[in-house]
Order: structure tokens, then sequence, then C-alpha cells
RNA sequence: GGCCCGAUGGCGGAGUGGUGACGCAGCGGACUGCAAAUCCGUGCACGCCGGUUCGAUUCCGGCUCGGGCCUCCA
């Protein structure tokens, strides 16, 4: 750890670079007590399978957490699964996403959530996310849901016939971190009776009478279920105590799902007081902003449904995509596309068979020499500034390009700093590269046999027959690299 | 309608009050029977109009265009 570079991280609460100073900061020279960094990343909702667009969050969470790894905090953290859902009307009395796609599928509500929260699980691994110290299950909480609503009910909420309905205007400062006017009537949403402010927002949710839900539980309020603003503030209170270093999610939450939650920790740590930004349950509130495409934002409903097991299908590898996000700052909107991510998938290649050729001359594992403090020190400069992946990218690439340095010690090097960016560049082989695409038209005998005959043909120079070979090869989906020892690729498009 | 953000070369994308990273593509060269792959080298940009300044892509104002949020959303 070096204190060269102190991280800052971007608040969006005070929307400023702030240095991240720990909750918990340790016994300075004991290291048994490191300062530590609690953080709690906003999950999905499993009632569909994540986008990439989703998945971008978490890359960008895991290289929040790597950096504090790197930093020489110890690194607590956690991200949620919301297998009860939100609502999909506007009306919060509405069917939830989960009820609807039980509904829809017909099954039980229970099974389409661990369905979904699998998949998920799967696209975490394959994009080389590390597991957090804990997923916590949001119907594992429901009891601590409950009494974390009886402790604010009675000075910050009240009860109409849809739930219980906490009231913004008891807290200081509400919608601060949105920075949005709360002024009311400017909604296009049909409001519900008897709301007091147009933000007001469901604690608890009651099953209208009559109806029968699968997921619902009894409450002082009625039977029903969790409000989902709820369900955040007392998984990070209960798992990370309030308060705790860093809250991160998407873009979108700083506007309603957030300012709600801290509007709800307000209430429940009011011992502490109810200003801001002093009380919100997280000193730091951090968003990433959206993966794009030339449409517009991401989406599940109109036109291509970008599921990571759809790149790999098209033979892109996972972590193409993960060096696409580090390509581009976690705040700033990134354009997808498929010649982005092809030229992506090029670099990633480059750089592991730089990698690849390292460790064919490598020696018994050694630490970077003194050469490698100055490359160190600007990549710890670029990640404390606000996660600046594609600075530190840069270093990276100046060290795998660096010429008459020991292959150990550049290995070294090369391991230091991918272990903060995750692109397992040490752990992947450049032939793990090569997926085969869902749709191609040849097997791999076939091709070793073309492959075969071609070389054949050559030997004889019997180029004409040789040409054909490759050609047939080309119009099939395979280019042939005679100088490359993987000797042939996928083409794709 | 309200609130907010962005506009950098062919594409993606950093950064900066004074020589405009990096990647991919392109171009030239090496290698190759020829290609491909690889390696070396290399051209190309700061939306428009004003202002501040010795000097602005960078700061301020306006404009145009694009996007987000205001309803679930990473």
């Amino acid at each position: 750890m070096t204190d060269a570079h102190p991280l800052t991280l971007f608040n969006s609460l005070t929307r400023r670079n702030e240095a991240f100073q720990p909750v918990h900061p340790g016994v300075p020279g004991d290291a048994a007590q490191p300062p530590q960094a609690r953080v709690y990343t906003c999950g999905p909702t499993v009632y569909n399978y994540p986008h990439i667009g989703n998945m971008r969050a978490y890359v960008f969470a895991d290289v929040l957490g790597r950096t504090l790894s790197f930093k020489g905090y110890k690194l607590t953290h956690v991200i949620n699964i919301t297998d009860v859902g939100h609502l999909t009307d506007d009306a919060d009395a509405g069917e939830d996403k989960l009820e609807k796609a039980a509904k829809d599928r017909a099954q039980s509500i229970w099974d389409i959530a661990r369905h979904y929260t699998e998949a998920y699980w799967a696209d975490i691994a394959a994009l080389n996310i590390r597991q957090p110290a804990q997923w916590s299950i949001a119907t594992d909480y429901v009891p601590q849901m409950i009494e974390f609503a009886r402790s604010i009910a009675d000075r910050h909420c009240y009860e109409l016939s849809s739930g219980l309905y906490f009231d913004v205007s008891t807290v200081a400062d509400y919608g601060l971190l949105a920075r949005s006017a709360t002024e009311e009537g400017e909604g296009r949403i049909d409001p519900v009776d008897g709301k007091r402010h147009a933000a007001d927002f469901a604690i608890w949710r009651r099953t209208p009478a009559g109806e029968k839900r699968q997921m619902e539980w009894d409450s002082p309020w009625g039977r029903g279920a969790p409000g989902w603003h709820l369900e955040c503030s007392v998984m990070s209170g209960a798992l990370l105590g309030f308060p705790f270093d860093i809250h991160t999610g998407g873009i979108d939450h700083r506007e309603i799902h957030h300012p709600n939650e801290i509007a709800q920790n307000q209430a429940f740590c009011c011992a502490g007081g109810l200003d801001l930004p002093a009380n919100s349950g997280a000193r730091v509130w951090m968003h990433n902003n959206f993966l794009v495409e030339r449409s517009g934002k991401m989406s599940k409903s109109s036109g291509e449904f970008l599921r990571l097991q759809l790149l790999i299908d098209r033979g892109f590898h996972p972590l193409a995509y993960r060096l696409m996000c580090l390509q581009a700052h976690y705040r700033s909107e990134l354009e997808f596309s498929w010649e982005g991510l092809a030229a992506t998938l090029t670099r990633l290649k480059r750089l592991l068979m730089t990698v690849s050729g390292l460790r064919a001359q490598a020696g018994p594992a050694v630490a970077a020499g003194a050469w490698f403090g100055p490359f160190r020190d600007r990549f710890d400069s670029a990640m404390s500034d606000d996660l600046n992946t594609p600075v530190a990218l840069t270093v990276l690439e100046e060290v795998a390009a660096l010429k008459k340095t020991d292959p150990s010690e550049k290995l070294a090097a090369l391991a230091a700093m991918d272990a903060v960016l995750g692109l397992n560049l040490l752990g992947l082989d450049r032939a793990e590269l090569r997926l085969r695409p869902a749709k191609a038209v040849i097997g791999d005998q076939e091709i070793d046999a073309a492959l075969a005959a071609r070389d054949a043909a050559r030997a004889a120079k019997d180029f004409a027959a040789s040409d054909a070979l490759r050609a047939e090869l080309a119009g099939r989906g395979v280019e042939v690299m005679d100088g490359d020892p993987l000797r042939w690729d996928w083409r794709l498009d």
C-alpha cells in the first residue's frame, strides 16, 4: 500500500471528489487491525435475465472493491438480491414484477427468483467479478424490515388503505442526492389517494382485500410485502452497520431509490440527527453511468436483448466486455456496439499474447524491481483518482510493451495491476478467447482436416489448391493464420 | 412542462488555461509463395457564436444537437 496518492472518490451527495475517510480506520501500524472499507451495492431484481448494461454496475463495484483492497483496506462488500419484486404499475398497489413473471410463466415465484439469481451469478463469474463477503437475499430479512418499519412508523409514517407510507417532509433535505425539485403535482402518474406528498413512498404494501400473493407476510400494517426501498436500508444497516462507507448503484437510483433509502436511514438513525449528508447511512454514495446504444439506453423490451450469453454465442469472450467497461470512466456513458466489442477483443487478445510470451520465458516468481516504481505510481495515481481505469490501462499497456525487462519481473508487475483491473490476464489462455460462435457451420475436425490438406498442398507448392482451401474456410467463417501458433480463428461479425 | 448531463480524430474514449493520452480501424514497412496473424513506424479531432485571458479544447454566457430522470430500471 502506498500513501502517495490518497484514494479520492466522487460522492454523489456532494457532487465532488472527496478523499476517502474510512468509518473504521483501524490501528495504524497494527497489521491485525487494518483500516476497513464497508461497501453495499444495489443488486438485481431477479425477475428476468440481466443485460450487459446491468452488469456494468457490478463491474464498477468490483473495480471499486479491488481498488480498496489494493489501497490496503479490509473490504467487506455486500450485494443484495431483490427477490421480492418491485412494482410494475404506476400505482403503488400494483402487481409486482416477480408476481407478474411467475404468473406469465405459470411457475412458483420462488422458482423464478432462484432461476434468475443463478443466471445473474453465472454472469458475475464470467466477468471475473469477485464474490462479495455476502449476498443478501431480501426475503431473508423480512422480520428485520418489519422491525425497522415499526421503529420509524410513529414519527415518519402514516397509514393508508394500500399500506404504510413514508412522509418525506419529516426528514431534512429530502432529495438532496437527486438534486431534484420536490414540488408537488408535477408527476405524470396517478397519485395514490391520500398521499401527503407526491414523493411519499410505500414502506409496507398491504395485499388488497380478497387477494392472495405468493409472497406475503404478516405485519402490524396487515398482510403484505415490504416496500422495495426498505430492503436496502435494512440489509445494509444490518450487515454493515450505520454509518458504513460506500453505497453504490446505477445512476438511475440516484433519483428515487437512494433518496428514499437515505430518508429511511435518517429516520432510523434519528438519534444521530436528521441532517444531511452526515446521517444518510453511508458516507459516500457512488453511481455508475449507463451503457447505451445508439438508440439510447439499454432496453429489455425493445430491440435486441443484450445478455452476456448473446455475446458469448457470437464468439465474444465475456472478459472482452469487462475490458470494454474499463476503457471508459464509470461515470461516463459508454457506447455499446458490436464493432466496439470486436475492437476490444483484439486489444485483450494482444495483451494475452504478451503475457503468454512472458510466461514462456519467465523463471521462478519474483517481485517486480525498482523499475516498476514509476509505473506503479502512475497506476496508483490513476486508480486513486476516482477509479480512472482508462488511464490505468494505458500504464498496464506501457509495461506490457517494455523491452529488455526481465520477463519474470514484468509478469509480476502485470499481475499486480491486473489484480485491480480483474482481466485475469495471467489466468486466461489466449486460446480460450477463441469461442465457437453458436452459428458456426464447421466442426473442429473439418477445420483440422482442411488445414492438413492445405499444408500438404503448400508443401507441394500447389498454391492454387492451398488458396482454394483457405478461401473455402474463410467462406465458412474460419480465418487461417499461418504465422500464428493458434493456426486459425473465427471471423466474427 | 420541470430537473439534470453531454458534445474530443473513421469508431470508442481519457485529459488539460500554453507540445490534444490510449485502444481499434487506416496508411507505410518487416515477415509470408500470397494472405492472415504478429512486430515496427505513422497521418487524422477538441459542435457553433460571443466573453474573460498574453493565450481556451479546457473558465463564463448564449445557441444548436444529443441523451437521461420526473413511473420499475444498473
